[in-house]
DNA sequence: GCTCAATATTCGTTTTGGGGTATGTTTCCG
DNA sequence: CGGAAACATACCCCAAAACGAATATTGAGC
């Protein structure tokens, strides 16, 4: 019914003017969810780096985390203001297939060993 | 045909998250074009302050601005890529009605001796 | 030519944000 | 209970961004 969050336009668009940023809500964009190591893997960073504006993105409420054993889920928040989505989905539309968001995908795809989606039969 | 300007996506939301930027942007998507005096008036700030914003968003190719005596009019530039003028347009949308951009344009309407628009009969 | 009005830019300083590295926390497993 | 794995946070340092005040530029009018 109404978005859990109040979020100041500046802060917003403040999230999304860093590329590390940016290129993690575009991966969460592509996928339900995806754990800490995933998107190190796919962006090519430290770990410290990642969870730091990952942080960043919580804090904001633009993402939410969901423990499962070791591992921390981020998914992009489903309660967002209707115009910061829509802004998000226009981004993703004008984005995903431009550098480096493809190849994070790319990348991201080719990742062995990841946990929760990849069972094998 | 094609846009003039390859903006991006990061240097795009850098220029939307500071306030003074967004509410020069909101100003002029609600009026063809404004000089520097107007916009300086409606948001309250010093001159040099609002001056040195809008170089910004003008090196950006956001707003283009074209000399008329001793007055400079900026305007939101009309060649913008799809997806930048779509998001401000998002944004235009959910935010016109809250503070402080509606007193800006509240602000600017009560304005004397304005440059350009407001000839008497 | 001089002067004033409108705007732009520069300078010095302060603040903010980001990077790298080390360390802390939580959970699972044996 | 002692690891190790996954992630978060803290600390220190540097660079970019913003601010206030002063100054430079540009054009109009006389």
């Amino acid at each position: 019914m109404f978005p859990a969050v109040t979020i100041q336009p500046t802060d917003f668009f403040a999230a999304l003017a860093h590329e590390t940023r940016l290129r993690c809500l575009i991966l969460l964009m592509r996928h339900p969810e995806l754990c800490v190591c995933e998107l190190t893997h796919a962006i090519g960073a430290v770990q410290p780096h990642v969870s730091r504006h990952l942080a960043q993105l919580r804090e904001l409420g633009l993402v939410t985390d969901r423990r499962e054993g070791l591992w921390i889920f981020y998914r992009v928040s489903p309660v967002l203001p209707d115009w910061v989505a829509a802004v998000l989905r226009e981004t993703f539309d004008a984005v995903c297939g431009e550098r480096p968001f493809v190849e994070d995908d790319r990348v991201l795809a080719l990742m062995a060993n990841r946990p929760g989606v990849p069972r094998c039969a």
